[in-house]
DNA sequence: CAAGGAAGCTGAACGATGTTCAAGGAGGCG
DNA sequence: CGCCTCCTTGAACATCGTTCAGCTTCCTTG
């Protein structure tokens, strides 16, 4: 490396000549590392081993671990990006659209969220991201300083939520356990209703009925999303034109 | 320990004879630890020696470092309670106060964050600050599913607003270095602006006003905040009675 | 008050991690 | 053929979370 340069994006990867290995190729295996065993189980040497090499050898196509997360982050924000048709008309479906996506992608890829944490991400694919989110609002008629405000309010809504849904999917699937466990989760939850009666009866509803986690969920991402774009709408500049 | 429970909340501290530990003080400068040097500066064996013992004491009163974590986490969640004063009477003041004492608590411990995921938070302070949420609401007229998806708007926001408003400070305090970062970056920034016009303008327009970082948080929160509260509000039962 | 037992801590160890680096082999180019 | 650069190896280093046998120190019991 000519010269320690903070962030990737601003070194061209260094052209390799038996292909063996490639950053393209390494970010790969982390992203799929991390789908199945989560950020705990990527390691450096868990990535050669997979791809038939010794650790050392990343360090040539990256400085460092956090760089490759870095990659392996913007890699899944392209998922993102819309596949099929052209962009929806409504500035609300688009934008809403823009959201859902990517909170497919969060389920899809959990571990994003605990990288996001840290450093911004400044990817072509978080910044090309950024862009069409701006470029709908600015049709919608937002402008100036309330423009990236806008988009704040709902890319904020996102990772929040699903910061706060990946964790509690990861708390279900984890609950697979024994009768004692279960025992005792039912005296803390009987104690927790006994001081937080609002907090008690929203638990015994939800274990009472059953409830469908992934319905439920969506529910409440839709409620959310419609909650802020209706608080958008209301601060839209220009009521008219609304193509 | 008698049994491997996975939660730390269901098991009491074990008492202890001469004072030199207790789960208070490592909790306590765990804390200390992790708002000087951030969660990478966080060792056992770096607490141990701050509290002149070694490392393998801690484990007689935190199983794993998951759970100090945990630990640490809902100890700072303790200061988004009420100080003073009785709550606001009206509800939007009320809820509005929550989110700002909890975006105050997040930057004073940005590291809450990434702790965040992975595991939902169910420590005494958490549940205690989601059932102030729920009264609040509830107060307000909220009802049945709508009122833990009310509280979610927020406190989901709070979460990933925080998420990319600490990543921004990080990245500007860590920008403090050398001329030919900043050449590239500059270079970085021009290419960005050929291809993303709105990112762009917005960038350059930051960069020229000098921008006031603190300022221009607090209005983009507070944008942010009365914007999901007057979605809020269009979708409250009783428009009557907001004491 | 003496004896026994448990609580609290030490110090060394284990395995895994990120990262570095001298040395070697494998291709292209003269 | 010989050289040179690219790529990879394999060993090493420091640090990490965690475990555990053993020692000390205090409380309890007879």
């Amino acid at each position: 490396m000519p010269t320690p340069s903070p962030s990737v994006w601003l070194r061209p990867e260094r052209p390799s000549r038996d292909r063996r290995l490639s950053r393209d190729r390494i970010v790969a295996r982390a992203v799929a590392v991390l789908d199945a065993e989560g950020a705990r189980g990527l390691s450096m040497r868990r990535i050669a081993s997979d791809l038939g090499v010794t650790a050392g050898s990343l360090y040539w196509y990256v400085t460092t671990k956090d760089e490759l997360l870095e990659l392996a982050l913007d890699h899944v924000l392209g998922e993102v990006a819309e596949d099929g048709a052209a962009p929806a008309d409504r500035w609300r479906d688009a934008l809403g659209g823009l959201a859902r996506r990517h909170r497919a992608m969060l389920l899809r890829h959990p571990w994003v969220l605990s990288g996001l944490a840290g450093q911004p991400n400044l990817g072509p694919n978080a910044l090309a991201l950024a862009e069409a989110g701006l470029t709908i609002l600015s049709r919608a008629g937002f402008a100036d300083g309330d423009l990236d405000a806008a988009l704040a309010v709902v890319n904020d809504h996102v990772v929040g939520a699903m910061m706060a849904e990946t964790s509690w999917r990861a708390a279900l699937d984890r609950t697979g356990g024994g009768a004692e466990w279960r025992d005792q989760a039912a005296d803390h939850l009987r104690r927790i209703a006994d001081e937080h009666p609002l907090l008690g009866a929203r638990m015994s509803a939800a274990a009472g009925a059953e409830i469908d986690v992934d319905r439920e969920c969506e529910r409440r991402f839709a409620f959310a999303l419609d909650c802020l774009l209706d608080g958008l709408e209301a601060r839209r500049p220009s009521p008219c034109g609304d193509a």
